[in-house]
RNA sequence: GGUGCCAUAGCUCAGUAGGUAGAGCAACGGACUGAAAAUCCGUGUGUCCUUGGUUCGAUCCCGAGUGGCACCA
């Protein structure tokens, strides 16, 4: 038999840590996850990691396996990631890959170019330079060391032109040299499943689930955390409208409205970015028959050919 | 029961000297290759309560109805 990695997404909230494990169970095998907040071993309740029972039942893999203080990025999640799924294909035809975070998942589909990982000092300068001079004089910059890329890139987002630019200041080359778009071969099938219900139930859900991060102490939580939140990873949803509650600037009552609203749009985002991959295999969480039968079909279409 | 006020977007409300309407919040759509739960861009989504009347034309003026609120009984 081919090997097969079987991709569970959806937006945060529809039920992926449950399909997961509900498959996992039945197909005997583990789950990787593509979660970039859950993959840190210090956060707990604003992440929604599954709980320690769920854990028991099943073997899991990058859930809080790495420290908020490690730069992490889908490069190195593509590298480890994958490198785990080799792994298990040695004693598993089928490996479950489980989480909200599209371009980890993408990194493990599609791949992502090879280049140097980024200075911290050169990022430290370009940002004291967006903030000293704006995002024009960054234009700038790009426009004389990756002329290329200037045209391409979203010349409105910060993000991305410093990026290319502590690229391009690292390596002496344009950073959009290193951008081939790669299809990576990879060793397996993809087989990819995705998650959602009408907006009104995920909207629903989302406000409740936040609810009872609240009560299960999401504010402690974040207050341990708070001397940290300089670090990217804490620049997330559920904790930093808390700092912004600690810090005065709004009530608890708004903070945790806005948690909701955040997280209402970045399930959203999800949504936007897996509807457009024609891979998805769409099913309502729960239908968890139609969906093994579906992978089953799936696989025993491809080995006939 | 009587009197008064109100009824416009999902919510709170503005407005139109009569020419089918706009703010905030919420919502929705999109981009995306090393920060991605990040970052950025875009979009009013409407029986102006119903129904007669006046008018070339009514969400707006007049009458009636319905619902809500307040006060008086």
């Amino acid at each position: 038999m081919k090997k097969y990695l079987i991709v569970v997404a959806g937006p945060t909230g529809i039920g992926k840590t449950n399909t997961g494990i509900s498959l996992a169970r039945y197909f005997n095998t583990a789950i990787v996850s593509a979660d970039s907040r859950q993959i840190f071993k210090e956060l707990t309740i604003g992440t929604a990691v599954p709980h320690s029972k769920e854990l028991k039942t099943v073997k899991h893999y990058f859930i809080q396996s790495h420290s908020i203080f490690e730069n992490y990025n889908a490069s190195k999640y593509e590298n480890e990631a994958l490198k785990i799924i080799e792994t298990l294909f040695e004693k598993h035809d089928i490996v479950l890959l489980v989480g909200g975070s599209m371009l980890y998942i993408n990194a493990i589909c599609n791949g992502i170019d090879i280049m140097p990982d980024a200075d911290p000092e050169i990022r430290k300068a370009l940002k004291k330079q967006l903030e000293n001079e704006g995002i024009e004089s960054l234009r700038y910059s790009l426009k004389k060391l990756d002329p290329d890329y200037y045209t391409k890139v979203d010349l409105k987002n910060p993000n991305r032109i410093i990026h290319a630019l502590e690229i391009s200041i690292l390596t002496g080359k344009p950073y959009s040299s290193f951008r081939s778009n790669p299809k990576k071969e990879r060793s397996f099938s993809i087989i990819k499943i995705g998650l959602n219900c009408s907006r009104n139930q995920l909207h629903e859900i989302i406000n409740k689930r936040v609810d009872r991060m609240i009560d299960a102490g999401l504010e402690t939580e974040a207050r341990n955390l708070y001397h940290l939140k300089h670090l990217n990873a804490l620049n997330t949803v559920g904790y930093r409208e808390l700092f912004s509650y600690f810090e005065n600037e709004i009530t608890l009552e708004k903070a945790i409205e806005l948690i909701k609203r955040n997280t209402r749009r970045y399930a959203r985002k999800q949504l936007t970015w897996f509807r457009n991959d024609e891979e998805m295999n769409w099913f309502e969480p729960g239908q968890i028959k139609e969906i093994i039968t579906f992978i089953e079909n799936r696989i025993s279409e491809n080995e006939q050919h």
